[in-house]
DNA sequence: CTTATATATTCGCATAAACGTATATAGTGT
DNA sequence: ACACTATATACGTTTATGCGAATATATAAG
């Protein structure tokens, strides 16, 4: 019960659902996230604080870069709410439009690969 | 997108998540909530007020009561919830018991029985 | 050891949500 | 018309939530 009311409070906010849409393509780092969303990161963080907490993501570290994803569903509505996230985006507007800005990141490949700060400088112009 | 907020912020509650299994078992009526929940009646009118206002649930007055039941779901997130409250409540005891006094209720038949005034205030005793 | 980057967390504030209490409305029976 | 019952709503208060801005932490590179 707890748990549930938990899940649906994480579910019950804008910026969380397209997080979790996005997360449902891919893990993704913070900065990832930031970049396709536009806002600012410490805002980023505490949403998926929020997210971490009621158990629906798991993160891992990997050098400065710190890796958000779906946790796989371990009880029935979990189950229910990930298929929803995979299954019934079609007519979200704005979260077809997030994983189009998600792909074009990932095609670009721009962000989130570990490279020294100076050629990252670099690639900004 | 604003809708399916709508509806996980309505589900996002503890008192609305129970008013809602209480829902997918039969149509009720405000008073058998409140008996059930043993909560004060404006508290419950408020919070069936934010279920139909998601399109969950709708009303139907018939003399003095008015009945709320959960509308027939007419998209995938409402299906899902639906099944949710239909088939997951095995391991919430706080919904299980809501949904045992409501059982003894209907069997009592002592609420939500048209009848005089008089009849009412004898049979309290 | 210093600097730069990625991420997390804290603080103060503003808005929203839930609540108790009281009151308003609508139907029923006399 | 009056009394009674069921339900809805308004008001003021408290609590929870989300936010921007600033700061802290951790890792990597030189």
């Amino acid at each position: 019960m707890k748990e549930d009311l938990a899940i649906f409070k994480a579910f019950a906010d804008e910026t969380r659902l397209r997080i979790l849409f996005l997360l449902s393509q891919r893990e993704l780092c913070v900065c990832e996230l930031v970049t396709v969303l536009d806002m600012p990161q410490g805002k980023i963080s505490r949403h998926l604080a929020v997210l971490k907490h009621a158990n629906l993501v798991s993160d891992r570290r990997d050098g400065t870069w710190i890796y958000y994803s779906l946790l796989k569903p371990d009880n029935s509505l979990k189950r229910r709410l990930h298929t929803y996230l995979k299954h019934d985006r079609e007519d979200m507007d704005l979260v077809l439009e997030d994983l189009h800005r998600l792909d074009k990141l990932a095609d670009a490949g721009t962000i989130c690969i570990p490279q020294p700060a100076f050629v990252r400088a670099v690639s900004q112009n």
